[in-house]
Formats: structure tokens, C-alpha cells, sequence
DNA sequence: CAGGCATACTCGTATAGACGAGTGGGCAAG
DNA sequence: CTTGCCCACTCGTCTATACGAGTATGCCTG
């Protein structure tokens, strides 16, 4: 008789002509909705669910995954499945390249991380010359080759972020730009010591389901789209001299953008 | 001997610790990625799968669900599973909601669809005053109640976003935005010919996956993420004077702002 | 020729069972 | 008391089977 945890629960409607399956889910949904089961609380197990509705174990397994794929629950091996806890969410400011911001020693995201109150890191550090793709040489002006500077964020030992820069030769080259740190203020600041001069960035945002390669690096838990962000740097002259591909995980993230109404 | 199809798959291997029905949705992706099947192409069914690999339909299904949930391939019931077909995208720019945008009698959505050589419709048209919630509250500056405008576009029948506008009903009461159709250049347009001219908007996007009644709405395959999009309208005296709760379908948009370097 | 039906093929739902593997608690041996 | 093992419980993977329901095709009938 331990089955308190089930009985948050309903009967299932044998007369209505929703899937079992869904039945079940949408009473665990509602159930979470309402808090009955909070944040990071376990589940009924798949075998007292079984007994609960009468279902045989792949049904309420069926259940499970369709919640997995709404991003709502998780399961752990051995453990059990949990209300997936919505993690602290980081705010992107649109002024969040403004030159004011640049004057520290430290990275934008180191300073913003420390003043949250979280652990930053950054890792996965790799800088290198390769060929442009097509779409990046299209950004950059039809350029062959870049410098590439890839680098991964972490919260609280949380990948949250995995992000290229892309710069074209002529300009980075035997710069403080291709070095691993680039220095205070970071490579926008390098780029306007060389004397590009930044005018404006333009950033183009999509979002979609993660590729298996961007689960693994961002450690992605099922049903967490990601956040696709794609910045181009221009300077004064109009030349666009950095592109940088962002991969974020959608649930830390929030981006905010202010708008003239000209 | 129609075994055609999934000759373009290889074996699977028995010695690997990687699940079975993982192999299997790896190589169907791979597949997929490479170009073998294409948009909206039909792949092997799930009989073939189940005699070409040799393992159970469950199995095949189960290699199926990973794809549904990475939005690659979508199944239609008597018919089979097919590579989804990435649909034209909406581009959003920041500029958007310039005044010199603002100047048609039709709506930017009809216009800007129309110039694509699509079809647009809005339909779900409610306009409504209506309790406001504890966030739009907060967001409008503590208004008890609001009218809201609520209605949903398509684009050559596909439903793409559901869009909620709030405004404080001390401005929207008994003008032309209670209207069902507010007339030429939108609501922003009545608001500053009612005296509210417009400084700046504040947008917040998020990304996550759909909740039911989303997926209803805008009739989302599985796999497909929202972007969730409070747009808030400040007036010249730093007024929010309306805000503007959108759902799109990630795959049917961009988002494209302009950034000053400042 | 047109309409309708039979049929084969598709995926959807559900059951029952088996074994594997990760986790954690309790018990027994040292 | 500590160590180590066993066991119970958890989810992960896979098989085999059954029936239902949507779709398309071709044949048969009128």
C-alpha cells in the first residue's frame, strides 16, 4: 500500500477515444502543472504506474516519452523519472556589446556569470586557421580561409553554450585576436585597435531540435531545443569582419533586444 | 525483391554497445543528412526496416521516435514515414515596425507574405477585455484589466504564429483598436494617433517545446520547437502601452535584429 | 466508363515477457 | 565499525504478437 505517489492520479476514460498512452500522459502533465509532483520530484515508477491503470509497461513507458519530448520530465537510470527542474536562465541584453562593457580585464561572460552569483567557465578552447564554408565565406565577403576561434560556456558546471568565431585572415593574423586569450575587453575590442572601427551587428536567430553532436556537447536533455544565434560584426566601412555561430541550450537562455520605433 | 530503398543502408554492429534502434536512426540520419533520401521523400517502412536489420518492429519504431523527435522525418498514418521538408521561412528584421512600414492600408504580415509569393490569412481573430494575467500585469505597469487581441497567421494554409496583443483599457476602450480590424498600419498606428507615440519596443524570445494546446494550434509536427516572443510597446513618456505575446513555429522563422555597436 | 468494394500495405496502439544494467539499502563477514 | 556483497528496485533494450485504422490500388460490377 504505498501508493500515495498514485494517487495524484485519475482513472483512465475506456470510452474516450484518446490513446491510452496519452490518457496517462496528460493526467502526469496536468498533474505537474499543478505542482502535484514539483520540480525535480520523482515520478511514479513505470511498475506502480503499471498497476495503478492496468496498462501493460510499454504503454506507460509510451507516456513517459511523450512527456520526455515535451522537455517536461527526465529519467535516470536505475533511479527513477523526474520533474525536470527549469534551470536559472541567463538574460542576453542587446547592449550587451555596447563599448561600455568592454572595458574590463575579464570576458562579458565571466563578469555577468561572477555578478549572477554562478560559477562560469569556459573550455573546449581551440583557435585555428581553416577553410571558410559557403555560408561563412558568403557573410564574411567571399573569403577562402579564417581564423576560427571556438570556444564552449559553462554555469555552475553546465555547458550552456558552444560558439564560433569566425574572422578573415588578413585581419586576425599574427594578431593578439589569434591567441588563445585575446586580452581585456575580447576580440571586439582587439578588432577596433587594429582600427576597424565597429558600426553595428546584425544577429539572426533561429531555433530548432539539437543535432546528436550538440546533445553530446551541451549535454542536452531530450525535448531542450537550442537557441541557433548567428552574429555578424561590421565595421564602419561596411566590411564585415567577424561572424560568430552560436549554439545555446534554449532553456538557459533568454534574449532581449530593445527596437527603435524610428 | 523491392529491397531498393534500404540498400542505401548498411549493417548494423553487433559488437558495439551502442543500442540497436540507436544504429538504426544513426544510419537513417546519416542517410538523410547525405542527401540519399530528400525532402519529403518516403523512407523504407518499417516492414522493410524490420527485414533488412532483422530485429523487431518495435525496434524499427523505436529508431523511428528518436528521428520524429529530432523534427527530422515525420510519419503519416496508412502512408508511411517521410523526410519532413523544411519549409520557406519567414524573416522577421528589427526594423519591422519602422513608421515607414506603417504607411499601407494592409497589414505588414499580408504585405510582406504577399511580396514572397505566399498566401497569407489570419484567422482566430478575438478581440476581447479580459482579466490581465500576473506577467502582462506587471509588464503593463500594474493594470488590472486589458483588452486583448488575439489571432493567428498562416502562410499558404500552414499556420505559423499565434499572437496575443495586451493594451491597458484606459487607452484601447472604445477606439478603433477594439476593432475586430483596426485599419491601416495596425494597432501602432491607432496608438499614435491616439496621442501615444511610440519610442522604443522591448523583445524577450525564448525557445522551447510547444505545450498540447500549441501543437493544436499551429499544428506542429513533432520536433518542432516554439520561439516565444513579448514584444512590449513604450510610449515616448516610458509608458508600456502594449505588449504583445507571440508563439511561432521555430521552422517556419528567423529572427533578424540590428545592433548599434553604440 | 464510373463507381464501389476488396485487399494489401502503411503506421498506431497495446500486451506480455525477457534480460541487462545502474542505484541504493541492508545485511553479513571481517 | 567498516567493507563488501547481495538483493530489490529502477529504467533500458529487445522480441513476438495482435488488432485497429488510414491509404492506395486494382479489380469487379453495374
Amino acid at each position: 500500500m504505498t501508493s500515495l505517489p498514485t494517487s495524484l492520479l485519475g482513472d483512465l476514460d475506456p470510452t474516450s477515444d484518446r490513446a491510452v498512452f496519452r490518457q496517462i500522459a496528460d493526467q502526469l502533465r496536468e498533474a505537474i502543472d499543478r505542482g502535484r509532483f514539483k520540480e525535480g520530484e520523482k515520478l511514479p515508477s513505470e511498475a506502480e504506474l503499471v498497476e495503478h491503470y492496468g496498462v501493460s509497461r510499454m504503454t506507460v513507458r509510451n507516456s513517459f516519452s511523450i512527456l520526455q519530448g515535451e522537455g517536461l520530465v527526465h529519467a535516470e537510470h536505475g533511479k527513477g523519472v523526474f520533474v525536470r527542474p527549469r534551470p536559472p536562465v541567463r538574460r542576453l541584453a542587446s547592449d550587451r556589446f555596447a563599448r561600455r562593457h568592454r572595458e574590463q580585464g575579464k570576458s562579458a561572460f565571466i563578469v555577468e556569470a561572477d555578478a549572477a552569483g554562478s560559477h562560469p567557465q569556459v573550455d573546449s578552447l581551440e583557435v585555428k586557421e581553416e577553410k571558410a564554408s559557403q555560408d561563412i565565406s558568403t557573410r564574411l565577403g567571399s573569403v577562402r580561409r579564417v581564423l576560427a576561434r571556438r570556444r564552449r560556456y559553462l554555469l555552475d558546471g553546465r555547458p550552456v553554450e558552444f560558439a564560433t568565431s569566425y574572422l578573415p585572415l588578413d585581419i586576425a593574423r599574427d594578431t593578439p585576436i589569434a591567441e588563445p586569450n585575446p586580452g581585456p575587453g575580447g576580440i571586439y575590442a582587439r578588432l577596433e585597435e587594429l582600427g576597424h572601427r565597429l558600426d553595428h551587428f546584425e544577429e539572426e536567430i533561429r531555433a530548432r531540435m539539437p543535432s546528436p553532436s550538440e546533445v553530446k556537447t551541451l549535454r542536452l536533455a531530450s525535448g531542450v531545443p537550442v537557441i541557433h544565434l548567428i552574429r555578424t560584426a561590421y565595421d564602419t566601412e561596411g566590411r564585415a569582419v567577424e561572424v560568430c555561430d552560436t549554439v545555446m541550450a534554449a532553456d538557459a537562455y533568454v534574449l532581449s533586444y530593445q527596437l527603435p520605433a524610428t
